[in-house]
DNA sequence: TAAAATAATTAGAGAACCCAAAATTGATTC
DNA sequence: GAATCAATTTTGGGTTCTCTAATTATTTTA
């Protein structure tokens, strides 16, 4: 079974083949921060396990499952982190929050994220209320014209 | 630096002493699936990092510290979960996933789903829109009385 | 092409987990 | 009080991940 962290090398060596065409371990290594001989001997372990092709001074490159692996974490990423900036959630902590959660999130949950952000997309009356919660998240006060609609004062209120 | 298995740990230690008063190295066991011999090596580490008072044979007691910790991940786990399960998550995958997420989530993102939830919860318009977004989840269709008001044809539409 | 610079690997070690099996302690029962 | 039983701890070992320092390979440059 893969473990978290062969998952996150996984990635950024998917994604330095796909902006570079290849793989460096001093790249990897500065994007994970982690030590050169730490890459070194992740790649072993993880050549043991099959994700990936390694030969020592050479290239990198990723075995189907390796490339599944990767492409699958990216596209977890990538829904989770949309989905926490479409609650409001700034784009750095929606990035650094979504490589973390990529790896544990069951499939359940991270459908719900994905049904989300396009129930979101794809309704005007969706943005709008959106917005109003978005407006409430930065003030901490209700929208008045949303408050006419509902049984509460339309007066601001301050959240308690 | 408290790591997240302390954190686990911390979380059950002070779930059972609220439930029976005290806490046996058997039900930590028990509880989060590992063996006696890994309760009393944990144990021994947190005492030394100051999280509990531990004593061979005796009982276990959380330091301020440890409680401080313990409260601040049982508080995350419930805002999570009950994110989750607003938006449709079943209680078991909820519970599972903010089992993990609990550890890692940025304290920004945290008040976000805090907020969320109160906004529901406060507004009937909210819980409105969100019976349309659950049946949406459920179904993969839109409400027709929802769509009149929308752009888009008030005829079921399958989401592709 | 040989020396220098850079990159990568190996060697050795440590932290945070985990386990099974053996030894110990504390509680219960006869 | 001694024997038994259950709970706990110790011992010894394993995995995954990390590091620094030393070594080796490759690339650059003079």
């Amino acid at each position: 079974m893969v473990t978290e962290r062969e998952e996150d090398y996984l990635k950024v060596v998917h994604e330095l083949i796909e902006q570079k065409g290849y793989v460096r371990v001093k790249d990897v290594s500065k994007q994970l921060d982690v030590s050169p001989s730490s890459v070194t001997e992740m790649f072993q372990r993880m050549d043991d396990a099959g994700y990936i092709n390694y030969e020592k001074y050479g290239g990198v490159t990723l075995t189907d499952s390796g490339t599944e692996i990767a492409k699958s974490t990216q596209k977890k990423h990538g829904v989770i982190k949309d989905f926490l900036e479409i609650l409001g959630v700034q784009e750095k902590m929606a990035d650094e929050d979504a490589c973390k959660i990529e790896h544990v999130l069951t499939s359940d949950t991270l459908d719900t994220l994905t049904k989300f952000a396009d129930f979101i997309n794809k309704n005007k009356e969706a943005a709008t209320w959106l917005d109003h919660f978005r407006h409430y998240h930065e003030t901490g006060y209700y929208i008045d014209e949303y408050l006419i609609n509902t049984n509460q004062c339309p007066i601001h209120k301050k959240k308690k």
